[in-house]
DNA sequence: TGCAAAACTGTTATGTTATAACAGGATTGT
DNA sequence: ACAATCCTGTTATAACATAACAGTTTTGCA
């Protein structure tokens, strides 16, 4: 089994962040150089901006940060970046909260599946190739080809659920 | 097996759609009429417009049919009908679209599925009480505990696979 | 019936998210 | 060196959604 290269860290709140940002700003160095396309200065700031997030971070608010740094600043900086890095599997946008969020996994092929707490708002990607399969498998039972799947599930992570048990 | 109140109908043609708007108005009545809550003719002529588009409609789009018909047309008007008819369980949003389409069981407990076609653009009502089971399943795996679920698979529809094959 | 509360609608203004279109600059391959 | 490609800057605008407050209709109940 492979190690991920990025640990999955989105509800556990002990533990390095800085290092998770390093790793993950690695990863997209290395997999850009492979696939040979250009990690530019603007699009590693808007992926080191999201892993820095707790929570999924939307487009003018990462406009924002970038402002603040004299960076350009006008949304289609921004929303190329988010393109190109998307395009990447560096980061996935979630259409339920019109946000973006690092890829935990961007060598790895998978689906952006999320599971997102309304009371602290952060987004953790849903571990399951099987259901994949099975979403697959129901659609085509309905005749249909899927060819991308948004799955977002909302409710309350293992911490906020903890002071109602 | 109860017989559904509205045929699912998304993907085929040949159908007599007039007759699945008026049952769907009707089913509407009638729910409404149970729950004491009250389908007011922006609501009803909102779900009428729902109903009537092929395609998930956009809440500006109905904006400007209402409009049309003298109808108030700002935009609050819409989307509190909108909000109601959800509430309801009368209309379904699809994140991915920012579009609404009307429910084809909405007296029937179920979540939105969809699957949604890239070329004709039409919604249709993936069937699959498992799949949510096998969701929360996973998602309670990791300690979450699921509330609301969007799930919205894009791809091919039977019609438009066809020419392909 | 009459009145207060609640629900619904009208209206104006504004907030938020996203893209079109075109000009200019940097990088790459040959 | 230079042409092609890719990337960024900039202005403008499109598309989606809600806040806030005023007025009207409906409902429940004394």
């Amino acid at each position: 089994m492979p190690t991920p290269q990025v640990a999955s860290c989105a509800f556990s709140d002990e533990h390095n962040h800085q290092r998770c940002i390093r790793t993950a700003l690695a990863t997209a160095e290395r997999l850009c150089a492979d696939r040979r396309c250009r990690l530019t200065p603007v699009r590693k700031r808007v992926l080191e901006l999201v892993w820095q997030s707790h929570t999924p971070l939307g487009a003018y608010q990462i406009l924002a940060q970038l402002g603040d740094e004299g960076f350009n600043s006008a949304p289609p900086t921004v929303y190329r970046a988010l393109e190109f890095l998307q395009e990447q599997g560096l980061v996935h946008r979630i259409a339920s909260l019109n946000a973006f969020t690092g890829c935990c996994a961007p060598d790895r092929q998978h689906h952006g599946y999320f599971l997102i707490c309304r009371q602290c708002g952060r987004a953790h990607e849903l571990e399951g190739q099987p259901l994949s399969q099975a979403l697959r498998e129901q659609a085509a039972r309905q005749g249909f080809m899927v060819e991308a799947e948004t799955v977002e599930l909302t409710g309350l992570c293992p911490h906020c659920r903890e002071p109602l048990a």
